[in-house]
RNA sequence: CGGGGCGUAGCGCAGUCUGGUAGCGCACCUGCUUCGGGAGCAGGGGGUCGGAGGUUCGAAUCCUCUCGCCCCGACCA
């Protein structure tokens, strides 16, 4: 049992004013960080005790699977200029010169350290398969640190490594660690989801990223009920079909004079239809990936139903570019004939294949297309350094329109649309593919349930890696017929204060909808509501719990008044009778006032409060259960008994 | 790296425009009272105003440079 009048627990009644996060702040105030420079921060003891639960969880599991190792954070360069990343890394990498000038660096992630070791150990693929993991400090130097303990240059990370002979191994390496996740983040008490993520350009077969759903997060992601869920990059819907509108006239595309109708919103009333109804087009330039000058373009044109919104990531995975911007009106003219606002797919093949700079009157499009193209005999474009550029306009068309007839779209004139434009049979896309963004609400491609859009924090990543390193650092084994193979990883991180750190945005959250749902509907000159949530006063109103596994303290026996010697006595006995049921706990033994013991005890996030206080002369003492934010008293005797079936 | 903001006591801030001996609240220390929702009264301690240079009789305040931190964007195993 602690005593909290001989522990360090610096609370702070306000937060500094840095401090933007409803984590961040609440880390700051309730004593567990301190910062020390952009992106570091020191672990104060209840930060650093809840830390340590979170690693044991992680250990314990962990080991379950795979072994512990511990890993230089310093380490020369060699190892990373074998695997490529020395440079590859660019600017995220911490480096340094020791007092000779050879080269070091702070490692952000392990994998040339474990394959070193593995190449040097591995003989056979009878010592396979291997799951390797440490718990460690990892160092990357971000571009921008922020938001508390989420975005850090200075981190703990549990990493692992699996080392398997082929690819069937591999596979259940990296199914034990979904498990082996499942297991960790569920006892840390998080609501959390597995999204696929993007394998690309690493090389890897397979990738999940252990997402939790909250609005500090960087990225977004869709789930639903059925387990389906993705990056927003990657998430895909069922749509729930369209009725298509009845044909006009002899049912082919129909020119329609629509003076000053260049919106969506416009061009649907004045239709009368709905937005589902309309082609919406986005025209943009593309920076070809990997082109040796920089910055060529291409242009990239989408055709989407009018509801829906372009997905530059998916976009640019379509048509190979790295970068879009809108086109320029010069740019539109050119490639594909119209002005903003009446563009359209029906005729664009027409002048597919580049058009000639005589149609530009001037500005920074024919300036940019000078540059890189001039016009031969016949007037087409011909790059100046001689290089084949796919001139081509890409026309991308969602998988939203497939299927779908007698639409009003833009005819490539002024003031002008068609009606009954009919994929397919009134212009052929060059490509066919979903480059939407899903929508909250949609349905899941697999199961058919609503899904969940929103912001999230990722907290853990599994990943298939391939041989990527074991390769490039020449780690070979014996197969079973003698032959040399090169073994394959997996590898895999957990971000270790992103777990406290989204527990604490997750509860926080709750807290805050709990409040506002206080104040705001029915009772709105509710004294308590109001003053607990202190609108537009100085003091902090952010709150939230943490699941006993994880906060620092399951319980702390809160002595309502120490200088009532029967109150601290019970006080004593109880928190003793706690601790000998193994329960981790904190007696609350200053001589402060009984609402200051209150809001510190709320404020460090443990979950349970043993309050003793009046009631005791009854034999009774009152629980406060903040997780499901319940009161209840108890009769003295049946305090340990009732905690422990709490806590497990 | 681009854009914006901020550095004054442990925390939150005022004072800067218009130069004239550095203030308020909380926290801290002492005493008395109070004692189940961040107590009251009285007294007290604590700041070379991020740093350097300059202008001036005089700089927290004006000028130049510099360091740091936060936010948006870019970037992000």
């Amino acid at each position: 049992m602690h005593r909290w009048s001989q522990l360090f627990i610096p609370t702070l009644r306000e937060a500094p004013a840095d401090a933007e996060v409803a984590s961040h702040k609440l880390l700051l105030r309730a004593g567990y960080i301190r910062q020390l420079g952009a992106g570091i921060y020191s672990y104060l003891p209840l930060g650093q005790r809840s830390l340590n639960k979170i690693i044991a969880i992680v250990r314990e599991e962990m080991d379950r699977i795979g072994q512990e190792f511990l890993l230089p954070a310093l380490n020369p360069a060699e190892i990373w200029q074998e695997s490529g990343r020395w440079t590859g890394m660019g600017q995220n990498m911490f480096r340094l010169k020791d007092r000779k000038g050879a080269e070091l660096c702070l490692a952000m992630t392990h994998e040339e350290v474990i394959t070193s070791i593995a190449r040097n150990e591995l003989r056979s693929y009878k010592q396979l398969p291997q799951i390797w993991y440490q718990i460690q400090n990892k160092f990357r130097d971000e571009p921008r640190p922020k938001a508390g303990l989420l975005r850090v240059r200075q981190f703990t990370m549990k990493d692992s490594y699996s080392f398997d002979i082929d690819q069937a191994s591999l596979d259940a390496s990296y199914q034990k660690h979904y498990d082996a996740y499942c297991r960790i983040f569920t006892r840390c008490g998080l609501e959390f989801v597995a999204v696929d993520a993007d394998s690309g350009a690493m090389g890897g077969s397979g990738s999940q990223e252990f997402m939790v759903y909250t609005d500090a997060g960087e990225d977004l992601i869709a789930s639903s009920a059925s387990g389906y869920a993705a990056n927003l990059e990657k998430a895909t819907s069922r749509l729930t079909p369209i009725e298509d509108l009845a044909p006009t006239g002899d049912g082919l595309p129909e020119l329609v004079s629509t003076p000053g109708k260049a919106s969506i919103a416009d061009v649907t009333a004045f239709f009368g239809i709905q937005a589902s109804q309309d082609i919406k087009c986005v025209a943009f330039m593309g920076s070809i990936v990997g082109h040796p000058a920089g910055e060529p373009w291409r242009p990239v044109v989408a055709f989407l139903r009018g509801d829906h919104q372009v997905n530059e990531t998916k976009l640019n995975a379509i048509a190979g570019t790295a970068e879009l911007r809108p086109m320029l009106p010069e740019e539109l003219e050119l490639y594909i004939g119209g002005p903003a606002g009446y563009l359209g797919p029906v005729g664009i093949a027409q002048v597919m294949g580049g058009g000639s700079l005589n149609g530009l009157k001037s500005g920074k499009a024919l300036d940019k297309l000078k540059g890189i193209f001039r016009e031969d005999a016949t007037g087409k474009l011909e790059a100046l350094d001689g290089g084949t550029y796919p001139l081509k306009t890409i026309v991308v068309m969602d998988t939203g329109l497939e299927g779908r007839a007698n639409l009003v779209a833009g005819a490539n004139q002024l003031d002008m649309h068609f009606r009954n434009v009919t994929p397919g049979r009134d212009f052929t896309p060059t490509v066919i593919a979903d480059i939407r963004n899903i929508n909250e609400g949609e349905l899941d491609p697999i199961a058919g349930e609503p899904m969940r859009l929103g912001k999230a924090v990722e907290i853990g990543h599994i990943f298939k890696l391939g041989d990527k390193y074991t390769k490039s650092m020449g780690a070979r084994v014996l197969n079973a017929d003698g032959k040399e193979v090169t073994p394959i990883m997996g590898c895999y991180g957990i971000g270790i204060e992103r777990i406290l750190t989204s527990a604490i945005e997750s509860s926080a959250a709750k807290f805050a909808a709990q409040t506002s749902a206080a104040i705001t509907p029915g009772a709105p000159s509710s004294p308590t509501a109001l003053s607990s949530a202190k609108v537009g006063g100085s003091v902090a109103t952010e709150s939230y719990a943490l699941s006993p596994a994880i906060a620092p303290f399951a319980c702390v026996v809160t002595v309502t008044n120490i200088r009532e010697p029967e109150l601290l006595a019970a006080g004593e006995k109880i928190g003793a009778a706690l601790s000998a049921a193994g329960i981790d706990t904190l007696l609350d033994d200053r001589d402060e006032r009984a609402g200051v013991k209150f809001k510190d005890a709320e404020l460090i996030g443990v979950p349970y409060r043993i309050n003793i206080g009046k009631k005791l002369s009854e034999g009774l003492v009152e629980l406060v259960d903040r997780l499901t934010n319940t009161t209840t008293d108890l009769p003295i005797d049946e305090v340990t008994e009732h905690l422990r079936t709490l806590v497990n």
